[in-house]
DNA sequence: GTCTATAGCGCGATAGAC
DNA sequence: GTCTATCGCGCTATAGAC
């Protein structure tokens, strides 16, 4: 707009390079709360382009193709399961590391319930694009991660429970308050999750969970 | 076939009436499989037709629309959902109610997936087609069934609990093995979920529900 | 890089023969 | 009640002007 040659390589995060990764990230954004709310299929390339504010042949422009799209923001989310599993570690203090990994989980839901939908609803439908990931990255680092429950338990320092089951349901039990926000307000009797619900949800599930590894 | 006219006022289980029924109900249960698979939107009625071994005139002759078949396979689901909570009564024991109400949700899980997938998918979007079962029979139920909860822990025999978040939690963590039930083979490194993984976070489950109720 | 216009096709739904 | 053939819309994707 301003000028027609932009100082490309003096100022590499201006210009027409970053430009094009703002658009980027505008698209996968909108993309991210589309696919959410919609599923693949439900989506459409016009409804991306509306919520990105740009015409839609710019969408196909900078991602090609709706499947690639939808790729990219599957990559971006993959990246968010697995880190927080990093807290597991042998010399951990297991009710901090619970308490803390659980907290991480739930500020997700409530913070980015759009990644976590897409996630649920690529699985739900059997995670056709995402199978290496859950074969390869996530049953490597739940083998691990269990690995190290296991030894807190053979040591005493948590109860005996069954480390695999225990992070499904941790995973279930924080990400319903994010994939299914709508029925938990509604039987809530509010029109959407404030602080306080989130609150008590995450509450509820340490003190589950802390009680089952004996804990408390 | 056999007869133009079969006897309908003298065998209403048979001829025409009966007919009708059976292929309602096979496209039904065709219906829900697809749908489960691929939801809403990604179901074809040629895909359900398939399903169902008839042409798709036939699908669009019992059900009208699309929508309105989906509608139809929604409705026999919703009665699956409520029914099991009618465990929790004041007097009943508690320790058996929440064991027994857990063993009938994961035998939905295991029995009944593609159930549980349909409804996760419509809430998941948004829950268009079932806001008014959400907010007026399953909020009811769940406000009767947490008031018979807080009178257990009210009474000490159960130790306290937010009662509404615990059903959250119970919910998510029976129907994520019907859900997610992919992603939960994968990790275990299968091919599809057997008896024991059922036996094995059916225990899990119980044994955190009990330990929090501190009824072990 | 941005945008308009449109090609091409898969899908829901229906007409009409049987 | 069953089925084939088809209509017409809405979608993904692209051509081509700017």
């Amino acid at each position: 707009m301003q000028t027609e040659l932009p100082a490309e390589t003096e100022t590499p995060d201006r210009g027409r390079a970053a430009s094009r990764k703002a658009t980027e990230a505008k698209i996968l954004e909108a993309a991210e709360g589309v696919f959410a709310e919609r599923g693949f299929s439900g989506t459409t390339t016009a409804g991306i382009a509306e919520a990105a504010g740009l015409p839609k042949a710019n969408v196909h422009y900078y991602f090609g193709t709706k499947q690639a799209l939808y790729r990219a923001v599957l990559d971006n989310i993959l990246d968010l399961w697995l880190a927080p599993m990093a807290e597991f570690t042998e010399d951990a203090d297991p009710a901090l590391a619970l308490t803390s990994y659980i907290k991480t989980k739930m500020w997700y839901s409530k913070n980015r319930p759009n990644a976590s939908k897409v996630f649920a609803n690529e699985v739900l439908h059997g995670a056709p694009q995402i199978t290496d990931y859950l074969s390869d990255h996530l049953r490597q680092t739940v083998e691990d991660k269990s690995a190290v429950l296991r030894s807190w338990i053979d040591q005493g320092r948590i109860a005996p429970v069954d480390p695999v089951h225990l992070l499904f349901v941790i995973w279930a039990a924080t990400q319903t308050y994010a994939d299914f926000d709508i029925q938990v307000a509604t039987v809530l009797g509010k029109q959407s999750l404030d602080e306080s619900d989130f609150a008590a949800a995450e509450a509820t599930v340490i003190q589950m969970v802390l009680a089952t590894c004996g804990l408390t």
